[in-house]
DNA sequence: CAAATTGTTCATTTTTTCTTGAACAAATCC
DNA sequence: GGATTTGTTCAAGAAAAAATGAACAATTTG
């Protein structure tokens, strides 16, 4: 039996089936999706990821992986890739579906918990980053002082030192951010 | 005389000269930028605007348009451009430099004012727009609803509700934000 | 006022990023 | 165990974003 069509409930309401297969989205999905591509993008994930996340958030199944596929009309690399991503930063987890060996996913909607996960995956590691890059800084205009004492290292130290302060002022807001989103 | 030669004072410790015209960066500027460029890609900005504002970052002096173009090897076109956003970021200023028809540019440092910047510019817009479309979210809903009574309503409607209510987070959020970084 | 300087714009090219899909691995089924 | 289903990986192609540079406008200068 290939080609099942979805095995889901029939989403209601959706529009009569024209030309293609699987069942088109709905105006509300469309939109929603949308909105979610935009926010996504402003976020520096790829579009994909948002059609993912946007539809899981707005069907009220946990949803597999083809049929994001089908109703997305995106490849199954896409699919998947998005998907480990969107589970890397908890913002899509997975369920069991009794007698189906398929993954079911949800999209995770506590705010917190996907502002937790988007600080730890990208943020975090920049700010890390970051402080990595400054101390290598420091040893260079050290570095750079001894064997030509004559440059301005006055006036660098200065702004090395303003760098500092604010990867230290970043590192520090993170967390209230995530606080204040709870 | 055309093809005058930087008329800045020279940055002192530079690399001796190598092939091409133009003064080289030294390895405390390159690192500087290096570090700039991620950042700011990290911000969703291109690598030019990266450049731009670590070069005027790390220099002592104000510089004008043709230095950058030189100094960084990018076209003419991408420091007009880089330039500008920076400038509507309000993360340069062009200064008067007496007896120099040239406009020459410095970088913000305070950290407020460049969130500030980022948050009026980048960040509002998204949030407000967002807005917008959840709004009309709410519309299609309730002309959904009523054509076809059968649909998930209470479903959707709780989801939009929780989108506005992440909107509306946000927006809290971005002062709060602007404030701790004073 | 003509020539030169400075800066902007935007069509084209280049670079980067995303998506695709076929090959593969792993798990499950009969 | 062989066949099927499910999901991942990754090289290649497609799409999007950024950089280029030549044409142009606006100043300024002599």
């Amino acid at each position: 039996m290939p080609q099942t069509a979805t095995k889901l409930a029939n989403r209601s309401g959706a529009s009569l089936g024209s030309p293609s297969g699987s069942d088109q989205l709905n105006l509300l999905e469309i939109e929603v999706i949308d909105l979610f591509v935009n926010a996504v993008k402003t976020l520096g994930f790829p579009k994909s990821v948002g059609e993912i996340y946007g539809l899981l958030f707005i069907s009220k199944e946990a949803l597999p992986l083809d049929t994001l596929v089908d109703r997305l009309q995106i490849s199954k690399g896409s699919a998947s890739q998005g998907l480990r991503l969107l589970r890397s930063l908890n913002a899509v987890t997975s369920i069991y579906v009794a007698g189906d060996r398929r993954d079911h996913f949800v999209a995770e909607t506590q705010l917190k918990k996907l502002a937790a996960g988007f600080i730890r995956e990208e943020l975090e590691p920049h700010i890390s980053s970051g402080a990595d890059r400054i101390a290598r800084l420091k040893q260079n205009l050290a570095e750079m002082a001894e064997a030509t004492p004559s440059t301005d290292s006055a006036f660098y130290e200065e702004q090395i030192d303003q760098l500092e302060r604010w990867n230290t002022k970043g590192r520090r807001l993170l967390p209230l951010i995530a606080k204040f989103l709870d």
